[in-house]
DNA sequence: GTAGCATATCTGTGATCACAGATAAATCAG
DNA sequence: CTGATTTATCTGTGATCACAGATATGCTAC
């Protein structure tokens, strides 16, 4: 489904990048112009720079005449990925907490729920998606848009795993996440703590990744 | 001069791309498809998908039905740009000075010597390409490709306006950048401080910008 | 049965055209 | 000469086609 936008390229690129976010597209997916564009029911032009713009961001792999694909992340790639995540929305966390209203303290207390009862209820899909708004709501906060645009693009490179590797623990393993905590940092207005734990939230997804191998 | 790629559209925005790092292109400055295909001595497909490119990286401004246009930032986009500077080259900085060898700290005080001769010399040209390869030359030695991608996505943006504040200070003013300093800490191997510094390097531009008003 | 080769299909890429909105220019009225 | 209005030009955008490399498929030979 295409929202609106200035131009349809654009709408592609916001629904594909959605789905890569999200986690519904697999790593190594294959993605071809014209499939796409027959999916959406328009011609190739809209779907080719939606895709461009997509390799561009490193979000898919465009080799010379071959299919683009849903990257597949080697352990390296994912930690670098994940330390420039911790980097970021450390610094993002750390601006955020002086702007936090009471009103946006009480919508994180809601999202970092929404992970915790997704994890239980083993809904690897609701639990990515909760995640990223929990996330998003404080990286908003920072009044930084360009730290915000940077960070979402990391979330595009780093969802197809992240679902993958979500999906394959979720059953197995009850692991803690640090969202109630960092919620309860916010609350206490210790900026500096919200930065260590968000840093530290990402460091936690690298060893679930280590987990999976 | 368009260098080669994997295809037309990827050299077309390799070069812009460096126009923009390098300060060639002024802010507000338009940017239209047809007139650059005609430079280029191509057609307009290659073009519009480099234009396209960069304007998803914000590196340019692509309006709709309207020319694409060079960047004019206001002092709150360009402290925002800076900010996220300053926290990714910080920390690409302290990853770097376990990595570097001789010849890298060697290289690097070159550098640093051609950023003070070019200031010295009333080159703003010279100043801004000699500043981007000092500080490349450190980022690189992070050894995070990821992190690399992102600062450089930010040179493209900041450049244009860099440029033009380096030109109107250049022979007005006597500045002290801390290049040097940043090379002393690298040779003595103090990652913490080389991070401080690279972070007061980002901010001395911010300076630089509020002197201009 | 398997290995090697030829064929057909699928891939991104570049070029060209038609269209509509936005801007600049030229024309006319006062 | 000044102002408004019409005209012409320029803009990105979407669609369609031709081409060549890469992949997959089928066929033939052994």
């Amino acid at each position: 489904m295409a929202t609106l936008g200035d131009n349809l390229s654009h709408s592609i690129y916001v629904d594909l990048r959605q789905r890569l976010i999200l986690g519904d597209l697999a790593p190594g997916a294959p993605l071809s112009i014209r499939t796409l564009a027959d999916e959406f029911g328009l011609s190739a032009m809209p779907v080719r720079e939606a895709l461009r713009q997509l390799a561009t961001e490193q979000a898919l792999i465009g080799a010379a005449k071959k299919a683009y694909r849903v990257p597949d992340l080697t352990p390296a790639e994912a930690a670098n990925l994940f330390f420039v995540r911790s980097v970021l929305e450390g610094a993002a966390g750390e601006l955020a907490v002086a702007h936090m209203t009471k009103a946006d303290l009480a919508s994180l207390e809601r999202l970092a729920g929404q992970t915790k009862s997704a994890w239980a209820a083993g809904d690897p899909h609701g639990y990515i998606k909760a995640n990223f708004d929990f996330h998003s709501a404080i990286n908003a906060r920072a009044g930084n848009g360009d730290l915000l645009v940077l960070i979402d693009g990391l979330y595009a490179r780093i969802g197809p795993w992240l679902a993958h590797g979500v999906t394959s623990l979720i059953d197995v393993d009850r692991i803690e996440d640090g969202h109630e905590g960092i919620v309860a940092a916010c609350k206490a207005g210790n900026a500096q703590k919200v930065r260590h734990l968000v840093e530290q939230d990402a460091q936690w997804a690298i060893n679930l990744f280590r987990k999976m191998l």
